[in-house]
RNA sequence: GCCCCCAUCGUCUAGCGGCCUAGGAUACCGGGUUCUCAUCCCGGCGACAGGGGUUCGAGUCCCCUUGGGGGUACCA
């Protein structure tokens, strides 16, 4: 059986990046038959942040990303977080040791780093010199007792050329002697990335590990490793790398960087305001605006949604905030760097699951093109059931606390069946939210006051629809529609001409749900009573212009 | 510096020696539909990085150059 692995390390909101890697594994699972896993990889302790994973798995459950094992659903090999496997870990190390293949070392930060300096100065790749004869256990307790770094390195086979053969990228063949013995355990007693991952791979039957290319170069010795202790070495799919568009990995230093050049791009910022909003102090936001520090996301995000401006998407949780549907994110992410053939591209998942193959990935990097996932958004807002799109807008609504939450199902399920054709679930929100906002409660964009209301005969136009919407009885969609269209024609205007003015009055800009079920779904009172606001606040200025 | 990977339209990609005058999608440009924003429809622009081989024949195989990416941690 197919046994697939998504093994994050919690150091804050799964990033698109990780998404990808996640849902390669899964879909190979699903595929197959098989068995997806979730394992936390939290054996760096300075990394982790409290919240991250449980930020990870919320993100992959919204993605539709299930695992078979892993935390909250459990299984026969946990736990599932590395922090705490320690004592297998350590079985292991010891088992190495006691068979000469792992020795202790004792040397301090700035002796390795003099080491390594030595090797580049000489022009040449640092390979750890191993010692003649290994430290005894009881000189590690005395160094520990002297206050000396005491860790663990695996004594990798210097002799043979080690060749590890990959899915995506054939064989891949290291020359003897081109890395040295790598630390397996820390200082601080817990496991590193390559020893923890080697273990735990084979203790929970992992028969395919798929992950970024950012790994190639740790596979030979994790082989090593396994040879050492006589495991199986499972098939690797070293994935290409989603690049952004500044050039290098996507990365989540983005979204401060964006947020920190908005903020040196503004000359009069409130450093105090943006503080408070952000919940950091004025200094920590000094020092983050001279590109010294970085707060947390969440502050980010607090300070941006404050200013006014959106940063690029780069986490799971960014897109839904956005108001993208997991569906297109999956679908879209899916595409970078895997081709199905056959000029297939829109597809839900199940199509998806059905054309994946681990043959089919991409040797190259590719670039993460938003265009492109919102026309992939475009489509799987058109192709999701309707009940299951209200459901999503409706999480959507929550998450950014829009007035449009407090709509029945039924509203909702209107909304979003008038808004065919929109791009995003932001899109949605911003046409009906008007419709949930007290009456004075609108703001009237300059512009749209100006190009529709104040040009033409904009006001007298809207006077005259006020009137006869006034008598209209009963107010239906129907009537609304035949009189502003009758009246478009006893003026020989377009129905733009008319329309406008009216959308403007009620929802203070251009963009709203088609008219007539936006006036009949805010009633005749609100409609009357904002076409009264508007005439009475715009239509002083046109008469003092005029005189 | 050292090691490794990669290279087709701006971008994502199809192509696995002749089906290629290089296909699709997206972006962009032009036109049409439309009460707004969108959507939608039609048309257009646009690529095999360069140089050597191999072969009757090369986008496809090999080598070099160049360019891009990754790694080089007591991070994962």
């Amino acid at each position: 059986m197919v046994v697939t692995r998504f093994a994050p390390s919690p150091t804050g909101y799964l990033h698109v990046g990780g998404a990808r890697t996640a849902l390669f594994s899964w879909l190979l699972a699903r595929r197959t038959g098989g068995k997806f896993i979730l394992r936390i990889e939290d054996t760096d302790l300075k990394r982790n942040t409290p919240t991250a994973t449980r930020q990870v798995i919320n993100d992959l459950r919204w993605l539709g990303i299930n695992w078979d094992e892993g935390p909250e659903v459990g299984g026969p090999s946990g736990p599932y977080l590395q922090s705490q496997r320690k004592d297998i870990y350590d079985q292991y190390v010891t088992k190495l040791i006691d068979e000469k293949k792992a020795y202790y070392c004792f040397d301090t930060t700035e002796e390795l780093q003099e080491m390594r300096q030595e090797a580049e100065s000489q022009k040449k790749g640092f390979a750890y010199k191993r010692p003649e004869v290994f430290p005894t256990g009881q000189d590690a307790q005395k160094a520990r007792a002297q206050g000396m770094p005491v860790t663990v390195r695996f004594a990798i086979p210097q002799d043979e050329t080690i060749v590890v053969k990959d899915v995506v990228r054939g064989e891949v063949s290291f020359s003897p002697g081109e890395f040295g013995d790598f630390i397996i355990k820390k200082n601080d007693g817990y496991p590193t990335y390559n020893f923890a991952c080697v273990i735990d791979d084979e203790l929970m039957g992992v028969t395919h590990v798929i992950r970024g290319q950012e790994h190639l170069m740790n596979t030979p010795g994790q082989q090593a490793l396994q040879q050492a202790l006589g495991f199986r070495t499972p098939v690797y799919a070293h994935m290409s790398v989603t690049v952004s568009e500044g050039g290098g990995k996507l990365s989540k230093r983005e979204r401060p960087k964006a947020l920190r050049n908005a903020i040196k791009a503004d000359p009069n910022i409130d450093v105090e305001r943006l503080a408070e909003v952000g919940g950091l102090t004025v200094e920590q936001v000094k020092s983050f605006i001279a590109g010294k520090t970085t707060p947390d996301m969440p502050g980010v995000d607090a300070m941006a949604k404050y200013l006014g401006i959106s940063l690029p998407e780069i986490n799971v949780v960014d897109f839904f905030n956005s108001g993208y549907l997991p569906e297109a994110l999956v679908n879209f992410i899916a595409l970078l760097g895997f081709s199905p053939g056959g000029d297939r591209e829109i597809m839900p998942i199940e199509e998806l699951i059905a054309c994946f193959d681990l043959s089919r990935l991409t040797k190259s990097n590719s670039l993460f093109d938003r265009n492109k996932l919102l026309a992939f958004n475009t489509e799987h807002i058109r192709m999701v059931p309707k009940e299951k799109l209200v459901q999503h807008f409706r999480n959507y609504l929550k998450a950014i606390e829009s007035p449009v939450i407090s709509a029945d199902n039924e509203l909702l399920s209107r909304i979003v069946e008038l808004s065919e054709g929109a791009r995003t679930l932001a899109q949605i929100e911003q046409k009906s939210r008007f419709l949930f906002l007290a009456d004075d409660q609108i703001k009237y964009d300059e512009k749209a006051v100006k190009k529709v209301l104040l040009k033409d005969s904009g006001l007298a136009i809207l006077q005259t629809v006020r009137d006869k919407l006034a008598g209209m009885d009963p107010f239906t969609g129907e009537n609304i529609e035949n009189m502003l269209r009758s009246l478009a024609e006893e003026k020989q205007l377009g129905l733009g001409k008319i329309a406008q003015p009216l959308r403007v009055a009620i929802c203070g800009n251009t963009i709203s749900l088609p008219i007539f079920d936006s006036v009949q779904m805010l009633g005749k009172q609100n409609t009357l009573a904002r076409i009264d606001t508007t005439l009475k606040n715009f239509g002083a200025t046109t008469q003092a212009q005029e005189t």
